[in-house]
DNA sequence: TACCAGGGCCTTT
DNA sequence: AAAGGCCATGGT
């Protein structure tokens, strides 16, 4: 059921150690693909869906022209970056080339601003299969429905004039009113992120940090995961955890331009190959 | 300063 | 089966 049919699939040739879809899709950065149980991952970004598989020396992307993976896949899945240079970068330090020899396919993926923004603000004090499930339901409730199957995550503007009651049932519980703050703060100009994306690291974490809900770790996921930039260092209970196991003296400031790709390989790690 | 607010998931009991 | 811990932020 799932065969190659080079008239209508993509295949690229990669190894797991250049990228792992099992790692990268579902480490926390990305909440709309799943594992399905015949192995390949499905899921929807940018509005296209995608279903691939990954085989010991490639991936299948289903139904994929060669244009649409040069022009929606590549880029999502980071592809242009060089991450075997990263990865020897990092490697002089003893753990993290634990960590990269454990997990060395994980990539940060570019994922749509508004749709980091708004999954990490759901994602604060949450746990990731609720916070799938109330995407879910935001995306099935406001998105628009795609010719195919499933739903596009929506439009700020399908959003911002809704109240409270209307987010009822998406499961955000006291989040509900942050979702609101952020996108009015859209509607009204108060928050931009096409100027976010182009301000310096710190004057776009303060920008984040004016919106209800999102504080110095959300502003870091989103920095990281919604506009790519592999210097923010989102730090969570595991990864407090892990600094004050291996670097009790401050993480290496060498590592500071990756520092969010060392924080991947990093998390993944402590939290799936303690004992190791 | 310390604590509580939705709520569901996970681990331990 | 039941209980308790967990989670990031803002408000009191």
């Amino acid at each position: 059921m799932l065969s190659f049919d080079p008239n209508t699939d993509y295949r690229l040739s990669i190894s797991p150690q250049e990228l792992d879809l099992a790692v990268t899709l579902d480490c926390g950065q990305c909440f709309r693909f799943q594992q399905e149980p015949d192995g390949s991952f499905y899921g929807i970004a940018f509005g296209e869906p995608l279903r691939l598989r990954q085989d010991a020396d490639s991936i299948v992307f289903y139904k994929t022209s060669e244009e649409d993976f040069k022009t929606i896949w590549k880029p999502y899945f980071d592809l242009d970056t060089d991450y075997a240079a990263i990865r020897d970068f990092l490697s002089v330090d003893d753990t993290m080339a634990k960590a990269i020899a454990f997990a060395p396919g994980i990539r940060i993926l570019r994922q749509s601003p508004f749709e980091a923004l708004v999954s990490f603000l759901i994602s604060q004090n949450n746990n990731i299969p609720r916070i799938k499930t109330s995407i879910q339901r935001l995306c099935e409730q406001f998105g628009r429905p795609l010719a195919e199957d499933g739903f596009a995550f929506p439009e700020p503007e399908a959003l911002w004039n809704l109240e409270k009651e209307d987010l009822a049932g998406l499961g955000l519980g006291y989040r509900d009113g942050y979702l609101l703050d952020c996108v009015r703060r859209i509607r009204d100009g108060r928050l931009d992120l096409n100027r976010i994306a182009a301000l310096p690291l710190a004057d776009a974490r303060t920008a984040l940090l004016q919106i209800k809900g999102v504080g110095v770790k959300v502003a870091e996921c989103v920095l990281l995961f919604g506009f790519h930039r592999l210097d923010a260092f989102p730090i969570d209970t595991w990864m407090k955890k892990a600094l004050a196991a291996h670097y009790p003296a401050g993480f290496p400031a060498a590592f500071h331009e990756v520092a969010g790709i060392a924080q991947q390989y990093l998390f993944h790690y402590i939290r799936f190959a303690a004992g190791q």
